[in-house]
DNA sequence: TCGAATTTGTGCGTATGTATC
DNA sequence: GGATACATACGCACAAATTCG
């Protein structure tokens, strides 16, 4: 006989109790200890069953407060597709004008960078070359949705109105278009998404809880001569985008 | 002064002797209790810090056996494109060609399952409606590398040679190749890639650790006349494949 | 073939740290 | 600053799986 663990049979009284709106988004939960002595259990089973539906995006815990009923925000959808590039603006706008929220983010460039391994074996250039550097954190309607650090050889851009992604004329349109503005045809990306646990800092960030779920995406843009023109390490929280695909079948 | 946990210092330890060949891959480390005495530290700080390499995928733990160093296995490639599709053979097939491979699979059909909620939902039908569901195993090498559950609606494909997308004259050749013998012309495929991890169930039909993080993917194909015609749920263990999204830019 | 020893995996408790109110 | 509540670290006992004589 498959008995159930303590620590799952509280996990499903908990659920219940949500889903009978005996608590609702964003109530406080009582604390652990007044949950053990009702169900006549240990304070550390709370705190399992707890765990169990922290992970699972139910409920939230905020140290000193309290654990709370996980409120259930609108999930930001980031497309991701050949019809996203627009002839201007930025692609990231142009996923938030399709959702009604408003598309900002805050960046930092520096230039002459020396390209780590990782980066200079996508770049197809030497360890060590110099790179721009931009690393970019998201906004919808003010909150962090998304983080990306950027790369690209010094040497595509240098003496250029573009070498800054987010200064002179050119600012804020996306890579394609400002490679375009120095007569580079960018033919196509590749993007190469990961699922992993976000760093504590990413968390911070992000403003999510600690090791929660993220894709994070490898994306690099090849020119039409099929030369690497940037990379991008893009950092998604799962809880807060779902990530949409749309694939062109050719026959 | 941050002074570091205990179970993370001997978590460097660890990883420092793997680093320096002192254990190599597939070795057996010694048990907790005999590192634990050797560091002169508790049985349980062992234990956590395996626990952490295990996760991050440095150690693999078998039970009643011992804990062991990961062995550092090739991954398989997995295109996402367009270009994906071909006249004849699956698009699967065509990805374990690439990597020199062999790619089979295995696959259970069911006709006139009732269609639940959320399926409904995606391929546009009522909820309970007949549909054909197939249930993948992918297999490289004979491994398992990849899951996948298919839905097709009964009513769409009844009565023709392609009811059952693997049997009959068009037996393996994906969804694409199969429509179009029904005169159905599939437009375009929309992906939605979602990290999660791993069910129990799953991880034991992939061979991989339990918990162990995959890409759960929802795909759905759609006529050139906006029509669903197909929705999967894959499920991709990270530790085994990479996903790669090819994506031409328009402009 | 079987059972005992070994080893990992799980459940649960306690002590302490730390953030919040 | 004190009280409260969650977060972390660690220990012990036992179950489950494997190995081996």
């Amino acid at each position: 006989m498959p008995e159930q663990p303590p620590y799952l049979r509280i996990a499903d009284v908990l659920r219940q109790r949500i889903a009978e709106h005996v608590w609702t988004a964003g109530d406080r939960l009582p604390s652990r200890a007044q949950i053990a002595e009702e169900c006549g259990i240990g304070e550390n089973v709370v705190r399992r069953a707890q765990e169990l539906l922290i992970s699972q995006g139910v409920l939230e815990g905020r140290a000193g407060s309290g654990t709370y009923v996980a409120e259930p925000r609108q999930r930001v959808r980031v497309v991701r597709s050949s019809a996203r590039e627009q002839p201007d603006g930025s692609p990231f706008r142009a996923d938030m004008r399709a959702l009604g929220k408003q598309g900002n983010w805050e960046s930092r460039t520096e230039a002459k960078v020396p390209a780590p391994a990782e980066i200079a074996g996508r770049l197809g250039i030497a360890e060590g070359e110099p790179c721009v550097r931009t690393v970019y954190e998201f906004l919808a309607d003010g909150r962090p949705v998304q983080l990306s650090t950027s790369w690209e050889p010094y040497e595509l851009t240098a003496g250029t109105l573009v070498v800054l992604p987010e200064g002179g004329p050119h600012a804020g349109v996306g890579v394609v278009n400002r490679m375009a503005a120095i007569g580079i045809a960018v033919s196509h990306a590749v993007e190469q998404p990961e699922p992993r646990q976000a760093t504590a800092e990413e968390a911070s960030l992000l403003g999510i809880q600690k090791a929660a779920l993220v894709t994070h995406i490898r994306r690099t843009y090849y020119s039409d001569q099929g030369q690497p023109v940037e990379t991008a390490d893009i950092v998604i929280p799962a809880a807060q985008c779902e990530i949409v695909y749309e694939i062109p079948v050719n026959r």
